[in-house]
DNA sequence: GATGAATGAGACTTCATTCAT
DNA sequence: TATGAATGAAGTCTCATTCAT
């Protein structure tokens, strides 16, 4: 009673958030109608109420929740000057909306590559839109002398977009323990602080 | 009839490279079995004289194109000593591998989470093996003093496969011109030295 | 709220009048119980308050709308002596009827064969009320010696009925601009007039 | 077996005929894909090898059933001269043909207006086609001076497919026994020579 | 009574797999 | 062994009907 007159879109959150949980789980292609539907708890008839196919689940998933992301984070940004200071901002306000919505840093992972759906649809262009912040940043850096001269930045940016992806990859299967090994066991927030370190100084231990 | 005979299963390879350029272009879930035969130019029951299903194909492949991979890789860096030129020398090969069989670049970026296939299954650990030999690299530069005493290897390895993932994720999308930005246009090579920089020196310029 | 007051079937009124044209332009089953609500501007729901199915507002139109027609045409009929009259009385009163409400016209040609609806219910008697009706006024009129001895009535009945139903399926196709061709362009009276010239004299010259 | 590699579109004819059965039977939309396919006695996939949905199986039925029909007929009466010759020709093949096919009769009777599918589709240009054939021999007739000058071809048309349709409807519904009343009893050929005789010289008693 | 969101049975269609040739 | 037509389970989506408000 209550939550639903909180907000007339109520069963359009559930739905979406039943997507994300299971789109992310299985993928698009293998996410059943019927899964977000019983993820939901709600009918399957009642998802067309919402959304008229199962692929404008996936495009309103995006567009609503990591296309709010990029808003924040450009808005974030906007008040910085150092270009460091933007990129921690930057990584500090994925990982905390990361812990915050465990579901968001899942749709991070969808391959963004394999789906025609992706393509020739404004939808990945907020991804790029993100990636293209990154090397706007590392310009920027250079320019004041504070990024190395010879960076590559059309590089890096993907160095550092992937770097991300790897460690919310570690991170979301770790906790799903669908794989045991070696491999994923830690914090996001540490990991975040050794991503830093790593783009900061190399790996190189400092030469005297 | 030449090649027939000269190896038993060329069909099956046949099928097995017609299987990784189609899964790789539209995914596992999205691959037709009528595809992987068309482009393999047999029938679509000659599949099943090889292989008793689809799903047995992908785990073929993975097997044995990406498995492949990795033994020669650790082979070679077995005959080397210096953590640096082991981690060099698996970019170089990985590399260089790409270049020669471009579907081999893609297969690297087939989302390893979301099929259920893959979890619970042995052939992701053959990417974990992959990803585990970074971190072993890691951790042997660590006690030789060459890596930073702090560095977090277990995230460091999930930088730097992500890293890669990254990188050839930007190529395979430059040349699938699927996407216009500035963010997709490099060379392999440029973008495997640039690599090494990043992880060698960081993003800052040197301090005097 | 005058309307409303003054019959308090009214909404049931609008509600068959919404179902008919619908039903015409679109067929009972391609009829969506939405489009009928949307065009007697009530919400699905209140349908339901009037009838007790989709099925049952398709059987009350035709016993109400049609069956008045009927009723008005025995009663009429039952006035006049000559069968020519009684024929042309019919005729006339069909197509009179047809002017003033368009969609009745419509219902004519709803396929009385197809839906099973109709088979094993009494609606289709209604229309084989009408056809017998044609076929009593034939029987007189050769009693009365007005109509050839040979006639058979049974197939000019349905010749008759088939007539009408051509000329109205004519009419109807003009108006709506669906279809260009010479097949469809004359007025309904002037049509009427034609055929009661072609069943009174057939199609040939008058031989001297 | 002999069957099939008599004819390698063995199954395509099954299929059209099942169709054929079932949508005059049911009506299109209240045709069931399962029930063609159940009438054809072949797995519903089948169905889609031959066709690529239920929407093309209509039309193929439409084309390749009725516009058999129609070249034939327009072949036999380029060899004749009489208009009256010509209009009996026509009834001849068309009586002829749905005592060979009992199921194309049927057609004959599908609700050429309701479906959207017909309108806007090159479809029922065959049957208008046949429509406007007729006219073209009234016409003919008209400047022989076999037919009265004042004959109203675009009317006359309509009442003579409009009769045939009703003779057809009379038929097939007499043969299924769904209705049971005098209106429908009556052979074909009977119904023929009568309609003929109607055509000829009217309802009316001749005039000494 | 009136509303329209929710429901779920059932429709059309796809496609991995089988099997007769 | 190779073929590809046939199969039918299972998917997405529609829509008549229900029911809480």
């Amino acid at each position: 009673m209550f939550k639903k007159s909180e907000d007339k879109s109520y069963k359009r959150t559930l739905i979406l958030d039943a997507a994300m949980k299971t789109f992310v789980k299985r993928g698009y292609s293998d996410t059943r109608v019927s899964e977000i539907a019983a993820e939901a708890k709600v009918a399957e008839g009642t998802l067309y109420n919402y959304f008229p196919s199962k692929e404008e689940i996936l495009l309103a998933l995006f567009d609503e929740k990591w296309g709010g992301i990029i808003d924040e984070i450009k808005k974030k940004i906007s008040r910085l000057n150092n270009p460091n200071d933007k990129l921690k901002a930057i990584f500090s306000m994925v990982v905390t909306m990361f812990k915050k919505d465990r579901h968001l840093a899942e749709i991070f992972l969808i391959d963004i590559k394999q789906s025609s759906i992706f393509l020739n649809n404004y939808t990945i262009n907020r991804v790029v839109e993100f990636i293209d912040l990154i090397e706007e940043i590392l310009e920027e850096g250079k320019k004041k002398g504070i990024y190395r001269k010879n960076l590559d930045t059309r590089v890096a940016k993907m160095v550092i977009f992937g770097a991300a992806q790897g460690i919310l990859l570690s991170w979301v299967l770790n906790e799903s323990k669908a794989v045991k090994s070696r491999t994923f066991q830690f914090s996001l927030f540490r990991a975040a602080r050794a991503l830093k370190n790593i783009f900061k100084s190399g790996l190189m231990e400092e030469r005297r």
